[in-house]
DNA sequence: AGGCTAGCAGAACCACGGTTCTTTTTGCGG
DNA sequence: CCGCAAAAAGAACCGTGGTTCTGCTAGCCT
């Protein structure tokens, strides 16, 4: 083949992505062969390895695109013209959570903790989220109590916080619950 | 050598799982080879074999023996005659965090995504800190507003949850934050 | 004090899995 | 359409690391 168009090839590694998420959190990082994923992708080795220079890589670009989808549905609640308190907004942000990309979240912290390539793409992803929350959060504090708009940025720093801070441990708990058990839906 | 006493065996065990949580730390959990424990430790390969079956069942020793010193020290700030306040028992709580450990501990989070006896160790030590963390809080609560001790206890519930979701989330930073970071004491 | 037995050291084994290489196929530019 | 270079398939390679095996060593029991 020549040369894949830039969408083509877009396509393909997300297909990759996709598939190794789907792995990994079936069985964890270094518990998921490359033979794992060509199967569960339906693709070969060699595909794979034209695609990413490595399995590091390729784990490096599944958390950034699950994190990114992850900020992605969160930006849409915060961005919301009607902001909802924090409470509601929390209570949004746990409900989208998805149990796969929960567990595949809590593995690459721990992989965050040894590799610093993967410890900036958390802590990065975690500031964005704490900022998106943080506006969810003082926009919600003028249009209810009106004041002063700096006062009430300053006053919703903390409350962001303690948002994320609930929400990582709801998603903390969310990968520890047996991946049958929520099959209610 | 003759059978070890069992002081004596308790002693090498303790001190081979001291090594292996300082180099699952340092590397994470399948990142530390069995030769890099023995380096760590000053023991031998077989000498780590005849105390543990398998790696894993090290790292559940590990992390058993982690956990449990965790909940210890939680416990003795919990059966204080003078029950803090959540707030306060929250950051004598945080205060007491290990770098290392906590980076052990989000590692064994991750390795309970996949493997079930994990997975029990954890959940399990989650369950008995929030029930001292609890029994605290209905102390406090008692205390502080006196009133009917049941009643008490039920609405200590949502704060327990609260202080320890609060509580995770910031031995997770603690585990994020790089290691060389906080040699300032 | 002495020896028997279990701990311990370290080499050797073996399998698994990441990476690479070769061959075949295929899609896009001319 | 045609061909070429890139991508895909899959076999082969190689290192690493968990486990096992073989002695030797040293501590407890009599």
């Amino acid at each position: 083949m020549p040369r894949l168009t830039d969408a083509r090839k877009e396509l393909r590694r997300a297909q990759i992505t996709e598939a190794a998420v789907r792995c990994f959190g079936r069985s964890g990082l270094e518990r998921t062969s490359i033979a794992d994923i060509t199967a569960e992708s339906g693709l070969s080795t060699g595909s794979i390895y034209a695609h990413y220079r490595s399995k590091a890589e390729l784990v490096q670009a599944s958390a950034r695109a699950t994190l990114a989808k992850r900020a992605e549905v969160l930006g849409e609640y915060a961005r919301a013209e009607n902001p909802p308190d924090p409470d509601e907004l929390l209570a949004r942000m746990t409900s989208a959570i998805d149990p796969v990309e929960a567990r595949f979240g809590v593995q690459i912290w721990a992989e965050a903790t040894t590799d610093p390539a993967i410890g900036r793409i958390v802590e990065d992803m975690i500031d964005r989220m704490r900022l998106l929350v943080h506006d969810c959060t003082t926009a919600w504090l003028v249009k209810a109590e009106g004041g002063d708009p700096v006062a009430a940025r300053e006053r919703a720093a903390p409350i962001a916080r303690r948002v994320i801070a609930l929400y990582l441990a709801e998603l903390l708990q969310t990968a520890l619950r047996p991946l049958t058990e929520e099959t209610t839906s």
